[in-house]
DNA sequence: TGCCGCAATGTTAGCGGTAACGTTTTCGGA
DNA sequence: TCCGAAAACGTTACCGCTAACATTGCGGCA
């Protein structure tokens, strides 16, 4: 019995109308300059006419490429993530990819699952958004054998290609910059502990061991980072040490919600309390004062993502590489 | 000349290992009810230690359903519509179905551009964040006849199913609110004037009309909202109409800038000026003062249009409906 | 014993494209 | 005029999976 077609228009649809074999179409819209103009011309009214739109999934099945590239953010509410996002997304299209984009909530168990489902896809490509994986992840990227970049921090075994900041030195430079603004007192705040943070707190570590100073004022959580969050960190914080005159905040979000709550406490900042933040998020140039903290360059993280990763679709041989694009502390009113 | 295999690990090399045609593999992973239960636990232990991911592209080409649908949405930075995201995502991931995102950037062409991409990858349907789509982008919709949900706004002709609430009377409630709190001289400010926000603005009018207040203190830019922005516009208001004693602005991001530079010329809020946004973000419930702000259902939208999309794919009948989601008036500290 | 019905599995024929190779047409130059 | 190569187009055989139908085997019952 005949499989009843799905209705859509085909290949074969057009190649009918035209009169011609559907190769001769399929060529049409792959290499236009192997077919004669007139042909091509036909061929292309024929589409405009029936509204011919190709189907995907059997041009991928066909030739083995979907040209499609799966990028995995933590979260999308995060708009830490939407500039790398952003970065990825226009190199991949100008190289003809189209993005498909999911997010693990932190969690490298839903990576794992994500990293499954889009090899079910197909997808011809991986940027993952941090350097930790399951073991059975690392595993079937490393069977699939596709171009993976993991980007946002730096690790010494990148799986394939690695693109980010050094975390750790970034917290240990924003520590310093602290220390060198004449603070001494200065504590940390953090939520949702994951690697990229943990790093940054073993830098502010780094920085006031290196001078000398107490690292005891430390106040974590594994909560999600939020501004209210930001506000109950830093009013338990200034409970436990009345006499901290700085906080760096793991992020810009902690960092604006402890400056609400100075607000309301009519907490002077930075005169009675200095804060600093980190990622360099919009809001932080925008409140009063506005807020020290240090810049990622998450754009140019994603751009050179989409670059390195087109690079290795279109043929360049696997080369496990590690890119450091720096970052950059912006000091401010809060400090 | 026989076509290379891709290397992967296929249903047919799990039936050769276990002994059976592929077609009972197949039905193990699709309907295990029907397949003796002997041999489903040698294909599963066989799936187990050959890896096989299934060819999510073959099965749906095969089956005219790719368990995939698309949702667009204008911007992924904004984080109004990740709340929407996060609810469709889980509605439709319990039905067994992949959310594939894209992002148009506020422009119809580009969300016409997505929906011809999307369709050529095979969606089962579309959640879109708008009721206002290109003619061209209509046609290709109603002639795929895939379920189509539009959310956000809410429309008197909708394409399929309609989710949202009515921007208009939202407006038109904190417009009302405003009054009843007092305030006279009451101005509008927005920026990136898409549908939503001139709906918002003109049942901002309606309030103040109705009221017998003049609605002349409007300003407005198409650039794209920022906090930045929300403290530019407001003192080009202040600037204009050195009386005004409330401004609504057209969405939180533009309330809380406006905050900030309240802060920055040591206005008082609410004494000097009235602030009120549009959204119910996070952040409006947490500076000092909290801003006063319309909450919209967001997340409650996101679930409901997953669930109309799912009574969709799993048979219900093409039933143009319109869902009014509500919203609530939050009257915080900065009114 | 023979027949029926159902559960379990197999066979066949695609889905809509594309890679690889084959054939025909065109055309310039010896 | 004829040859040969390149341009233009066609044929075939899949990619990996599934719908629809076909077959097999077995237990139960008259």
């Amino acid at each position: 019995m005949p499989r009843r077609s799905s209705g859509r228009v085909t290949l074969q649809d057009i190649a009918e109308r035209v009169g011609v074999s559907k190769v001769t179409v399929s060529r049409c819209l792959r290499e236009p300059q192997r077919v004669s103009e007139t042909v091509r011309l036909r061929v292309e009214e024929a589409i405009d006419v029936l509204d011919y739109i190709p189907n995907r999934q059997a041009g991928a099945l066909s030739s083995g490429r979907s040209l499609s590239v799966a990028l995995l953010v933590p979260s999308i509410s995060n708009s830490v993530f939407s500039e790398v996002q952003r970065g990825v997304d226009e190199g991949l299209r100008e190289a003809g990819y189209q993005v498909l984009m999911g997010h693990t909530g932190y969690s490298i168990l839903e990576e794992e699952r994500l990293i499954d489902t889009f090899l079910a896809y197909g997808v011809d490509g991986f940027v993952l958004s941090s350097t930790r994986h399951t073991d059975y992840a690392q595993r079937l990227l490393n069977r699939a054998r596709l171009p993976v970049v993991e980007t946002m921090e730096l690790t010494d075994n990148p799986l394939d290609i690695n693109v980010g900041l050094d975390q750790r030195v970034a917290g240990r430079a924003i520590g310093e910059a602290l220390i060198a603004a004449g603070y001494r007192r200065i504590g940390f705040c953090g939520a949702r502990l994951d690697y990229r943070v943990q790093q940054r707190l073993a830098g502010w570590e780094d920085a006031l061991k290196a001078a000398g100073l107490s690292t005891q004022r430390c106040q974590t959580t594994p909560r999600p980072s939020s501004y209210r969050l930001g506000g109950e960190l830093l009013s338990a914080m200034l409970e436990r040490w009345p006499d901290m005159d700085a906080v760096f905040c793991c992020n810009d979000d902690l960092a604006a919600g402890a400056l609400f709550e100075c607000q309301r406490r009519r907490l002077d900042v930075p005169g009675q309390l200095a804060l600093a933040g980190f990622n360099g998020l919009d809001i932080t140039d925008a409140t009063w004062p506005t807020l020290t903290t240090v810049i990622t360059p998450r754009r140019a993280i994603g751009e050179q993502a989409a670059r390195l990763i087109v690079e290795r679709l279109q043929g360049a041989p696997r080369n496990p590489s590690r890119h450091d694009m720096g970052f950059e502390i912006a000091l401010r009113q809060s400090t």
